[in-house]
DNA sequence: ACTTGATCATGG
DNA sequence: CCATGATCAAGT
């Protein structure tokens, strides 16, 4: 809940990435008490079933993210997108992690991986871990060390197939039957306010296709491997 | 235990 | 409506 009359002030967007990074480790440790208090935000009841955008939004507000709710990196200047990102006692993934929504129609730049939305958004992630084990409370959610990550070539190539997979399937293929388990460290997923929300178009035949919008999503197991890798 | 499909709030 | 920020909860 975001107090309306507050006069607090989110900082101005970092002017580098090492300003950046300094902000994410004067806030790690903090738990989310602590940094709804310093925002003047007012914390969520007991879940966070009617406030799942909270925390995200609770922690641009601390480093001064702009993108605000339009398609680009939540810090445009430095090209860096910041992922919170729930996580165990043991710093493990408990989530997936949404990154984009997929095109609904194909329009010739999004057919190319290098030109991608997804690509772009992927290039440089800042990830943020916060407890996220729901029989912990909300205010006692402590975020954990910041990791500024790239993908490796490797890492890229796959994200790169599982990204061609998937987008045939939506063009190619009939999207009303994708399914989540395709794709190795991606997934599509419904990404809408409710299941009767519906993308309509006619495939090569002729043939109305009804289906439900989609998003991109990390899988949590790669996701795992990323924070894993970095924090042994 | 883990994944998939569904859902919630907000701003432009 | 569609994008942002995600988590919930049914299904396997």
């Amino acid at each position: 809940m975001r107090d309306k009359l507050s006069t607090m002030k989110s900082p101005i967007p970092p002017l580098n990435t090492a300003e950046l990074l300094h902000r994410a480790w004067a806030v790690a440790g903090l738990n989310l008490q602590e940094l709804a208090l310093r925002a003047n935000w007012t914390l969520p009841p007991g879940s966070l079933v009617h406030h799942k955008g909270w925390v995200g939004k609770l922690i641009e507000w601390h480093l001064g993210a702009t993108g605000e709710s339009k398609a680009q990196a939540d810090f445009p200047k430095l090209g860096i997108e910041l992922k919170t990102i729930p996580v165990d006692q043991q710093g493990r993934p408990l989530e997936s992690t949404y990154v984009c929504t997929a095109p609904a129609l194909a329009s010739l730049h999004e057919l190319y991986w290098e030109d991608s939305w997804l690509k772009r958004k992927l290039s440089h992630v800042l990830w943020l871990p916060l407890e996220g084990m729901r029989d912990k409370p909300i205010a006692e959610r402590r975020l954990g060390a910041p990791l500024l990550w790239r993908p490796s070539l490797d890492i890229e190539q796959v994200l790169r197939q599982d990204w061609e997979e998937l987008l045939s399937l939506l063009f190619l293929g009939e999207p009303a039957k994708i399914r989540a388990h395709y794709g190795r460290y991606l997934q599509l997923r419904p990404k809408a306010a409710h299941s009767r929300i519906v993308n309509t178009h006619y495939d090569s035949e002729g043939n109305l296709q009804v289906s439900t919008p989609k998003g991109f999503y990390l899988r949590t197991s790669f996701t795992s491997e990323i924070l894993q890798h970095h924090y042994g």
